[in-house]
DNA sequence: CTGTTAGCGCTTTCAT
DNA sequence: ATGAAAGCGCTAACAG
């Protein structure tokens, strides 16, 4: 006990006892087991994190974020990648929850009955991120893709365009490519302009490839199009590259507009007007809610909800 | 007991007693304590992963490869983001070690002093990755990134080519970075071709920016450059799209070729000359040896250290 | 300041 | 096929 205390350097041993214990230490080489502390103390300093693709420079960040501010706190991230199925993060929630994690971090808000399940039983501090759910589960940090699609519309229609086509993932599975759709969907029809230029190509973790075949589907369908709003800047580089290949005019013939403010719109020529988050802001605003969630679960408060709302800016380059 | 036989799978519980207790579990939400278990075993299930960078398509897929062969296992990875210093990288590996990781996947043949006594003191199996170092430390899955320059250099040069610079990083710690711009300079001196046409600029995880800053030191510097080599295709895009803001044209003013076989040198426009390496594959890799050497470790065996040599390919497109 | 007791939830081993 | 006993290494709570 003694030795235990000795080693997290409890101030409630003698000095002169610690030096002894320290000298034992070192020569026999122990080292403690956290494991059995863990299982001890019933408190693992895991926190499990869901992100649809880890190979996405958006949720990247994310991620940057919470290590940012988990790392120094002596949390570990449990990182899972439900690769944008609802399936995936329900099996990976049912293994990661094994592990006994202290608090959960999700992406988006919509999730299958046997997860809301799960969760519940769970009794962790729970974030959703990158969305705005209609009922939260717990805490968010999000903000409304729906709004940030419409307000690239309307600054689409700002700038002179009228006929505004949108490229997409086919599944619904990427619940924030489809809200950002169904504002498309709402602002086209909110400013009378023609509805349903939807082109739905592919699965989510939408590609530049992606965007390359899906403009050729666009024209071909609605060849007086003069603008395109994409999913993602991924899929609007596609088209973009794919318009300097037909020698297609960006922006002069065709305006471009994606989401994410990757590095690639900021870099490529001409420059991508696009939708920017501080993706790192809401990792870090999620990993301080579940730091401050855990701390106030220690002094037996059960800590409201919070709820943090992120802005989005359209950053006004040259493509639209 | 028979719980906890029944959940494990074991056959010795009859169909009878083990559809009651899966009924049980479904309607009291029990999971099963991991904690527990590892603490009971004295398997934790982790695998350590560190990587130089998850926001970096080629490192996210070799975890995409580990996580596909590691998931299935039942393996938890614990991922570290070393940020491309050694520093970071120790001191990561320090708190991981405490979880007391079963297996460790390195980036890079590069490690501190203290890192290696750690490593050797944990005396768990060991994967280096992504570079063939002179005395790998375990088992090794990678390539010469120094062959992968040298290559790219004389492909350059049997396309006409000869007055060939290089862009990359200002420091040495992204290890391969370096070895590629070493297998550069022995190439053009190889050939003898004019050397030391090196722009080294900015920290590692070569940028799109940085390839476009450092376009201009080159071009102030050596005007009559013909070709391009960049550390990565992430800066080989940054090049590209200035030179397209500029008038200068690709390839037949300046040839230009990068490295990764990022999805932005497929799509971009005109598409990019690089070098291909099987990401995926490294982590698949990795994760079959490091399951043997667990599996061969629990009959008591200690497996000899096992190298793969990747193959890389020059991928001959458009720019070069 | 130090020591004792009990127990965290599982698995291994042995008994039935 | 099932159950009972013991113990993994640590720490919380209490006693001295």
């Amino acid at each position: 006990m003694t030795v235990s205390r000795a080693l997290r350097s409890d101030a409630l041993v003698s000095k002169q006892t610690r030096d002894r214990i320290l000298t034992a230490v070192n020569q026999t080489g122990y080292v403690p087991d956290a494991t059995a502390r863990m299982f001890a103390t019933g408190r693992t300093g895991f926190v499990a994190v869901l992100v649809p693709s880890l190979n996405n420079s958006n949720f990247a960040d994310t991620v940057r974020g919470l290590s940012e501010v988990l790392d120094p706190a002596g949390v570990q991230m449990l990182l899972g990648d439900t690769e944008y199925t609802l399936s995936r993060e329900e099996s990976l929630i049912a293994t990661l929850l094994q592990r006994r994690p202290e608090a959960i971090i999700l992406t988006g808000g919509d999730h299958t009955a046997r997860t809301r399940k799960m969760l519940a039983a769970a009794n962790i501090p729970l974030v959703e991120t990158w969305d705005i759910p209609k009922e939260p589960l717990g805490h968010l940090v999000g903000f409304s893709n729906r709004e940030a699609g419409a307000a690239m519309v309307r600054y689409l229609h700002k700038r002179g365009r009228r006929r505004i086509a949108f490229i997409g993932g086919a599944t619904n599975t990427d619940t924030r490519g489809s809200e950002r759709r169904a504002g498309y969907q709402h602002a086209v029809h909110e400013l009378r302009l023609p509805v349903g230029r939807i082109v739905a190509l592919g699965k989510p973790s939408a590609s530049m490839s992606h965007g390359a075949k899906a403009l050729d589907l666009m024209l071909a369908r609605w060849p007086d199009t003069d603008a395109v709003l994409c999913v993602s800047d991924l899929s609007a580089f596609g088209v973009l590259a794919e318009c300097q290949r037909r020698g297609i005019e960006v922006p002069n013939r065709l305006a471009l507009a994606g989401f994410g403010d990757f590095e690639v719109a900021r870099c490529c020529h001409p420059p991508l007007t696009t939708v920017a988050v501080d993706c790192v802001g809401i990792g870090r605003r999620a990993a301080h809610i579940v730091l401050d969630a855990l701390e106030a679960r220690r002094r037996g408060e059960v800590p409201a909800p919070e709820t943090t709302i992120v802005e989005f800016h359209v950053v006004e380059r040259e493509t639209a």
